[in-house]
DNA sequence: TGTACATCAGTGAACGCGCGTTCACTGATGTAC
DNA sequence: TGTACATCAGTGAACGCGCGTTCACTGATGTAC
């Protein structure tokens, strides 16, 4: 069905407002979402937004939506763009497109990994699988590399207690993922976490800021990951 | 020196609205920190909180400061209470403080390791000193590990880029620290971002709450991390 | 020990500002016959 | 193709609210002689 004139107007004017929106963030911080600046940067009175958005937590919500699907998108195209057998090359990929996607829309990265905003409370049912999605592409990885015998967990990580494991063995049971152990379950939000710290203490500038501009830090990092896990380029055994 | 009655009545107050202005903080988050709001929860008038701070921003600094303090001090008391040669004890210690301290205290985490509060600019000169206390404990304690033949530096730690090299060179040479090198200062920067990450990650609910209130998940990171670095408990060479 | 003065905490009124949101309205765009 | 009506975007005024900050002031606390 195509859009008649008036809704591709419409479509046009919701954009331009999350743009701006962006734009606002990137200047003033997610704090500073305001309908009222959004309007006066566009032109428009304030009013004129609750013909596109009900509230503005609900176009904040939006822009959540639209970051973590933004990112997760990059995460999948990283993922595509390296063959598909060489787990190393897919590892070190998922890192820098995480770490580029940071980078490039610092205020988006803020707004889903930030503080969050005072007085707005997301909608979990939105926001969690779009938040799972980011991780499951490390859990793919990683779940394939160990089944080509690519990748050894390392002890500490294979050692899970009996009430976590409980916890874990539910969340298994309702991912729509076939062939995810507890031991990749757990070892892709780990090594997530470890990345995310780094990259957030870049951004954020809680490394001296001079030390990782080049990305030399970050690679140190992404590096020693993959020989913690041996992750190997699959030409061993092929 | 001792204090006059006055001077005395002066310091309580500034601590109440320290006090109070952390209890808003935890229900409202950092960036709402309001004098007017302070004001009327001590049964007074937001001018009369000019008497004590110049402005919301140097309150907001006074917190700040305060918090890396409290951390620091969480800290090195950790450090001291695990026995000189034991590293793996005394790393494990820190990482557990860090941990405590951040989830007793979340509002202070968030407001020195968080986004930002909008249009409030820290005072760099005052901050950076504080924050680096912080990792410097890490990095103490890694580097007495080293000489002491009980830390294994993973190879991708040591293989620094001369670029990189030469700014860590020149912060080495500012540090008041002896005995730091280039391997240990790198190390504990990177060590340090990989517990905030998955702190931050717990505070926030990243991970699935139920996950992570055990604190198993976050024993199993720092089992992992002694792992590879090989940190010994000293028992071996004496 | 008592008086005169200085210091300082806190008040109350006011400043300009921006916020999200509502409402009744105008005027343009699209649709039905 | 032309007219009558419905839909919808956007305006302007207004709502109550809270913010940081200033100013002139009152009244209590402390100090000097």
């Amino acid at each position: 069905m195509t859009l008649t004139r008036r809704e591709r107007v419409r479509q046009a004017t919701v954009q331009e407002i999350k743009d701006v929106a962006r734009k606002q963030m990137a200047e003033q911080g997610a704090a500073a979402i305001s309908l009222g600046a959004i309007a006066r940067e566009m032109g428009m009175t304030p009013p004129a937004l609750y013909r596109y958005f009900s509230s503005r937590d609900a176009l904040v919500t939006e822009l959540i939506v639209d970051a973590y699907q933004a990112l997760g998108d990059a995460l999948e195209a990283a993922y595509l763009a390296n063959p598909q057998g060489d787990y190393a090359a897919r590892f070190q990929g998922l890192c820098h497109a995480f770490r580029r996607w940071a980078q490039a829309h610092p205020q988006d990265y803020a707004l889903i990994y930030g503080t969050p905003i005072p007085h707005y409370h997301a909608p979990r049912e939105r926001t969690v699988p779009l938040a799972s999605r980011v991780v499951t592409f490390f859990g793919l990885l990683l779940g394939e590399a160990m089944q080509a015998g690519q990748l050894t967990v390392p002890p500490a990580y294979r050692q899970i207690p009996p009430t976590l494991q409980r916890v874990v063995d539910r969340y298994l049971a309702e991912l729509p993922v076939e062939g995810a152990t507890p031991d990749i379950f757990v070892l892709a939000m780990l090594i997530w976490s470890r990345l995310n710290g780094h990259v957030w203490a870049e951004l954020q500038g809680h490394f001296p800021p001079d030390m990782t501009g080049s990305g030399e830090l970050f690679q140190m990092e992404v590096t020693a990951i993959c020989q913690e896990l041996v992750l190997g380029s699959g030409e061993e055994t092929q």
